[in-house]
DNA sequence: GTCAGGGCTCCCCCAGGGGGAGGGTCAAAG
DNA sequence: CTTTGACCCTCCCCCTGGGGGAGCCCTGAC
């Protein structure tokens, strides 16, 4: 009786080993195209080579399993173009991740890091136009871009001149819970009200504030320094983190000239 | 008594969760300044909060714990910047491979796919001159650029005019176990002897033929139709895997314009 | 008929975490 | 000084995408 290709058969067609083409069986990711009932052998045919060969292109691009399934699953090319761009668009992230750690890294790595200086501060209340949310904290970068924009155009509307650099308040559990409340507000004396946009007024606070040189990539440095000032100094945190954009992506195309001012409002512990 | 930061501060701080600080206390990664031998509790110094951060960059860039913790215990600069610099090199080598695979999906994914032709043909005994070695399929490419070069330099030092163009001899095991038997030739009446080149004959023999075009990052798909022929014939292979690369990177720039032919020995069997 | 090579299932292992159970501790508030 | 709630501990199972190996059955060529 003629059969198909034995697993072994297949594997070395496909170069993929026969653990892995029993996973995807089981998987169902590549059914074999007949499968004996009493011995429980698996047959392949020749013409489900190029589906082997797509399922290894997508494993070589880090596809998940179930996601690969899906797309084979897909018959509409275009539903099917909208889940292979999904991924592709997270291999993008993914390498700008990379490329962020890997700057990041050679800075953090450098023989001269100059220590990070932090100063006690009272900020007195202030009134800003401002827009808030609850966001992700993937898509911070994204949404801090379109509540800036609005707020300008308010502003430009009323004409109106901001009185300081624009800044934001992140709730402490967007850094825990990788997602909370944040308000993104630029200082304006009488502010107006459009859309998303809202008067609101910042509360005075003494801060421990430190600047922040450069990209946000390393970011968390600069937070780091500022808990490490915190804790020896027998203080607590108290609210939302406050940042000041003295210089940011408005004011210069090059990421190595910005100066974030990050404000942590705290209180003195009995400690 | 005034003891360091519980974990949930150092989480706080440097974004790490807490399971991820005691699975790093755990691999030796990163020790708290003192654990209480009575309650276990493991308290962390703000001295440890760079460490950490530096820790989260190599993890962003996908370095395993136990290298991470080798970098860590490294002192010497120089040591330590040869272990990162190997690991950014194979950030390098993933991207080249997702690269290749992209592009090698986009053509997989092209509705006009071309049916890839195979023919049989019997080749004549020949003789070249050739490296031999045993390698692993990764290095393979490296591998070969040095021995072509070798076999290069001995034609040209010998005075010899190459009469085809250049090719390679993979055995099988290659594909199945990643390393195998490999021998780059150029075919040449008279081959001469100089270093690792060595005169060598290919037996005649039947060939499955077929010509891959482009680059060899979807080189497996001609593989896999010469396996499809060859079962569909019911053939069986005998002996190595046979290249010649018509256009190579020797003839062009353009991987587009490669043609590598393959040829599979087979001989028929009672089916 | 024999026997090697290859197929089958089942279980354990890896990294680098996440989720949750069950129980002990710490520190601020009453 | 006790309570109480937040916090910490260990231990176990889960995830993905495989690899290694044990123990047993099947196939096919001679």
């Amino acid at each position: 009786m003629h059969r198909g290709l034995t697993i072994g058969d297949f594997s070395r067609i496909t170069h993929l080993s026969v653990r892995t083409l029993r996973r995807y069986h089981e998987a169902g990711l590549l059914e074999p195209e007949e499968v004996d009932p009493y011995t429980g052998y698996r047959y392949y045919s020749t013409a489900q080579v190029p589906t082997a060969q797509v399922i290894r292109r997508f494993r070589e691009l880090g596809m998940p399993l179930r996601e690969i399934r899906e797309v084979l699953a897909t018959a509409d090319p275009d539903a099917r173009a909208a889940l292979i761009g999904r991924h592709l668009a997270r291999l993008e992230d993914e390498l700008d991740r990379t490329r962020a750690a890997v700057t990041s890294l050679r800075r953090l790595l450098e023989p001269a890091v100059p220590p990070i200086e932090v100063e006690l501060r009272v900020e007195p209340t202030t009134t800003v136009a401002a827009v808030r949310a609850t966001i992700d904290l993937k898509e911070a970068n994204a949404w801090y871009g379109g509540a800036m924009e609005e707020i300008d155009r308010a502003l430009h509307t009323a004409g109106l001149t901001p009185s300081g650099p624009p800044g934001g308040l992140y709730g402490n559990e967007l850094f825990t819970e990788e997602r909370g409340d944040a308000v993104v507000f630029v200082p304006v004396a009488d502010p107006p009200a459009a859309g998303r946009v809202h008067p609101f007024v910042i509360p005075a606070a003494e801060l421990a504030v430190t600047v922040h040189r450069g990209p946000h990539d390393d970011i968390d440095v600069s937070y780091g320094a500022l808990g490490t000032y915190v804790t020896e100094h027998t203080l607590a945190v108290a609210g939302p983190v406050r940042e000041n954009y003295l210089v940011g992506p408005r004011d210069t195309d090059n990421p190595d000239a910005w100066r974030t001012e990050i404000g942590w409002p705290v209180f003195r512990t009995t400690g």
